[in-house]
DNA sequence: ACCATTAATCGTGAAATTACGATAAGCGAC
DNA sequence: GTCGCTTATCGTAATTTCACGATTAATGGT
């Protein structure tokens, strides 16, 4: 990053950017994209279940979901040994108002 | 890529889940985010508009706008020693009708 | 023809992403 | 307690991304 600190000036919503920029990087793999088309139809799973889905090892699925929470966009809650994955729809919700803003976006 | 070849049984819309992927992609940066809003505000601009708007040399900003020009998002056209960018408006529908299309995935 | 302006591309280095196997951690069942 | 099952994390390698400066290419003006 260079400085050059007009940076953004009459734009103010770097915040915003950066927020959409990361929820978007989050669904920007294909695995990723599947994982939440999943829990869409399915509701609940476990990391099993997207390892039998998904030609990946276990740990890369594993590395995925993190992503996708980390990003807010799921929620795991451990069972046991198990852990139950499930969409945050409010995030989901959250992800179209602002893809909305984006299309919307002259006036905001 | 490891094969498994029940891959994605019952689901079938990989070739969707990527094409979304790339798009997610695309606007997962944001610079690239910046770019659309401001096209979205000023309808169209050079290059040199958008280095003038970010922090980021020129180089920077011309890959960003590559990018965001093969995702489809933007369209380029070359005005002399010039290239006035502009967005491509059916692309953005195109975005948000898969993010709708994700949010009510379960029967689809 | 030459110069200035604008943007794309090249080459490069640093950092992040993606994938894997191996290992560790947590818990239930026996 | 030990075994088996499930998942997270570690370590690592290959690839991709992101950023830069330097160079090249294209055109308009003088």
């Amino acid at each position: 990053m260079k400085s050059k600190n007009k940076f953004l000036a009459g734009m103010a919503h770097t915040h915003d950017a950066e927020l959409f920029a990361a929820m978007c990087k989050a669904l920007g793999h294909p695995a990723r994209v599947m994982i939440i088309h999943y829990l869409k139809k399915i509701d609940r799973c476990l990391c099993g279940d997207i390892v039998e889905l998904l030609p990946l090892a276990q740990s890369t699925v594993s590395q995925h979901l993190k992503c996708l929470k980390d990003a807010g966009f799921i929620k795991g809650e451990v069972e046991g040994p198990k852990t139950c994955y499930c969409l945050d729809e409010s995030m989901l919700e959250k992800f179209i108002l602002m893809v909305d803003a984006l299309n919307k976006s002259p006036q905001i």
